[in-house]
DNA sequence: TAATGCGTCATTGTATACAACGCAACCCGT
DNA sequence: ACGGGTTGCGTTGTATACAATGACGCATTA
């Protein structure tokens, strides 16, 4: 899920500085989306710690930051173990993602400024250059610009909690990005809802922004359960 | 705000250990909570540890929770400080509280089984007979109901990630149940909205679940705002 | 006098040593 | 052979010592 409804990676600044705890949480958090520890996996804070180059203390905060993303599951005593995720986790991100993301549409329907209007313009230009060229779909290109797609919408609607909650929720399985792809019709569809949303905002109708961003979150949703059909 | 709207206590384990992180953890909570240290104080771990009986290592770390929770503002080499709540962040919280509760009930209307339709009857009964009382409203008594009533809705609902997010949303602003109060006719209708929504349940209609769940949010909401009228 | 640079101190960040806990293997008794 | 207790080891949890960072005050200078 390099695309749209799935991506949205979190670009706050947590983590950004250059404390040893913030190296660690980087390098772990990598791991994990790397799949360098498989789902089930038990981490053990000295071994992190060697690995990253720094001492237990800084690992040991990285692995209870990590656990508040739902990248990791902590048990007291025991340690970390790299969380799986089952369909029914499935269903719930993206239930809440629907709700939240839905929410965010409408209410930037209703403050959207003509420089965003043309910035999200831009934005769904970019992402169908890179859909249509013809190729191979280059999903590396595609992701920053979707996120910064939904990013925007956040800023827009000027709600910091909701945009947090939003981040929080798309934080947890961005371990399966590297597994479903998008279909050529899948992607089509999604470059489709992005300008429909851009549309809606042009419109100031929110009913209509909150209810093809709905639409687009549950079908990326999809994505995960119905086979690429390409 | 002792009452429905705007209690809903997170019951779950999150610091129930007997490990001095989760000492340190309840001690500095409760002392927010209490208004030990006023908000936009400057929380020293040192301090902290000494207040708490254990090393500045826990202390560490449930300053670092205490964050994640909402309760304090962390920055870098600069330490934690109390949070402070402006009207803006009340709105989005509240906000936030509407879509998602609004959200809970109608999937328990849904799901709901007559022994959670008894129960919840049950807790309106119990609610009633405190505040119906005649004198004082004791709030020590409704809170730990309406805890409940919430929580088995949540638990109905059945979606373990959506029930998470409102207790992270519930546990933000807490600190201000001590300053907000309800007056006896907010109560009366925190009262009503309760049965109308066992109501809905049992007619099995979700939207209508959902609408009273909002406008018990937005009510709750309000009596931050407007004076307690009594 | 006001602005700037430096030094000192309080406070946070990190490393390391030690304690406590859990699991597993083993021994012993039945 | 099987069950229960026990010991040993690996891992996490906690305390403490040390390093680094930022803030405040003072002195120096234009």
């Amino acid at each position: 899920m390099a695309d749209s409804a799935g991506a949205l990676a979190p670009q706050w600044d947590s983590g950004g500085s250059n404390r040893a705890a913030d190296r660690a949480y980087r390098f772990i958090r990598e791991g994990i989306l790397a799949s360098r520890w498989p789902p089930g996996a038990h981490l053990r804070e000295q071994e992190l710690a060697e690995l990253t180059g720094v001492s237990r203390t800084p690992v040991r905060e990285a692995l209870r930051r990590l656990s508040a993303d739902g990248l990791l599951q902590l048990v007291p005593n025991l340690g970390a173990k790299v969380n799986a995720w089952t369909i029914q986790d499935l269903d719930e991100i993206f239930g809440l993602r629907a709700t939240l993301e839905s929410q965010v549409a409408g209410l930037a329907a209703s403050r959207a400024e003509p420089q965003h209007l043309a910035e999200l313009g831009a934005l769904c230009d970019a992402m169908e250059a890179v859909v249509g060229d013809g190729g191979a779909v280059d999903f590396s290109r595609i992701t920053p610009l979707n996120d910064r797609f939904h990013g925007l919408l956040i800023d827009i609607a000027g709600d910091r909690r909701l945009g947090q909650m939003i981040r929080q929720v798309v934080e947890m399985p961005l371990v399966l990005r590297t597994f479903a792809r998008y279909s050529r019709r899948d992607l089509a569809r999604s470059m489709n809802h992005h300008r429909e949303i851009v549309e809606a905002l042009t419109a100031r109708d929110g009913e209509w922004a909150s209810s093809v961003m709905r639409a687009h979150v549950r079908a990326g949703r999809a994505v995960f359960t119905v086979p690429k059909t390409e």
